[in-house]
DNA sequence: TACGGAAACG
DNA sequence: CGTTTCCGTA
């Protein structure tokens, strides 16, 4: 399933310079009853804010408004991690003021969400209106130390990344709800915050996880994966390779699987 | 409303 | 590098 990929290992080491496009990781929590190695894209490893380094991103301030139900801006659509815009020009203003761009707007926004496309972090769901959607379907989440149980990491009325409202809830009793969610989709925790944070402070995961405050640099090889603790690293995230199927319907693939361009 | 090239910026 | 800015195009 994951074989013959470039690794890297999630820590520190910088001596590499190769090109790394996903790291591998141990197994799945014992919560999961699985155990397997996965990949998860670099993308969704990278830290949001690291105590000296990196700026926040577009993809982590959206994924914070979300997570902590924002409200009037934006919110989650009806399929899984879908979202939708309900307000473009205040989420403009939201983004502009985190980034000190006064004079940011949807339309420089969304320029920076279709530069997304390519990276396949989102893409947009078609014929509605300010919606996007987040390259979630196959992320999983491995090994995450201090996870309590399943149960307790996503509380029933939490945020989630679709909207629980029509469907579903009504199938499952919370407790359930809850349950499968943290399963199917575990990813969100990180952005699940129970309560709005002021952003350059200590982010509550940033202390216990050290995902969000070490970012890969190097690649090692698979013999080295042996030294992994896999306690120490925290929190994971995994996308299938052969995931995503975004543009097939209008064909034009741009920077796709060794077609030179042009 | 949405897309993406191009240039510029920190 | 990840946008920001601007703009022509559909």
């Amino acid at each position: 399933m994951v074989s013959g990929l470039l690794l890297t290992q999630p820590d520190k080491c910088n001596t590499s310079t190769e090109t790394h496009r996903f790291s591998l990781i141990g197994q799945l929590s014992p919560c999961f009853c699985l155990s397997v190695a996965v990949l998860f894209p670099d993308w969704a490893y990278k830290p949001a804010w690291s105590p000296g380094s990196r700026q926040v991103q577009l993809w982590h301030f959206l994924l914070e408004l979300l997570g902590r139900g924002e409200g009037g801006a934006i919110s989650w659509g009806s399929e899984w991690g879908e979202f939708v815009i309900r307000d473009p020009e205040r989420l403009a203003k939201l983004w502009g003021e985190r980034k000190g761009k006064p004079h940011m707007n949807y339309d420089k926004l969304s320029r920076a969400l279709r530069y997304y496309y390519n990276k396949r972090i989102l893409h947009k769901t078609k014929g509605k209106r300010f919606t996007y959607k987040f390259n979630f379907s196959k992320l999983i989440l491995v090994n995450y130390p201090n996870l309590p149980t399943c149960q307790q990491v996503v509380q029933p009325g939490a945020s989630v990344p679709f909207s629980l409202s029509s469907q579903g809830s009504s199938l499952y009793s919370p407790q359930d709800t809850a349950a499968l969610l943290s399963i199917s989709h575990p990813l969100l925790l990180p952005y699940c915050f129970p309560k709005p944070l002021p952003f350059p402070q200590v982010h509550p995961i940033q202390g216990r996880f050290p995902l969000f405050s070490a970012p890969p640099t190097s690649a090692s090889n698979l013999s080295e994966l042996s030294h992994l603790t896999p306690f120490n690293n925290a929190l994971y995230l995994a996308q299938t390779l052969n995931g995503w199927s975004t543009k097939s319907s209008t064909g034009v693939f741009k920077q796709s699987h060794g077609t030179g361009k042009e």
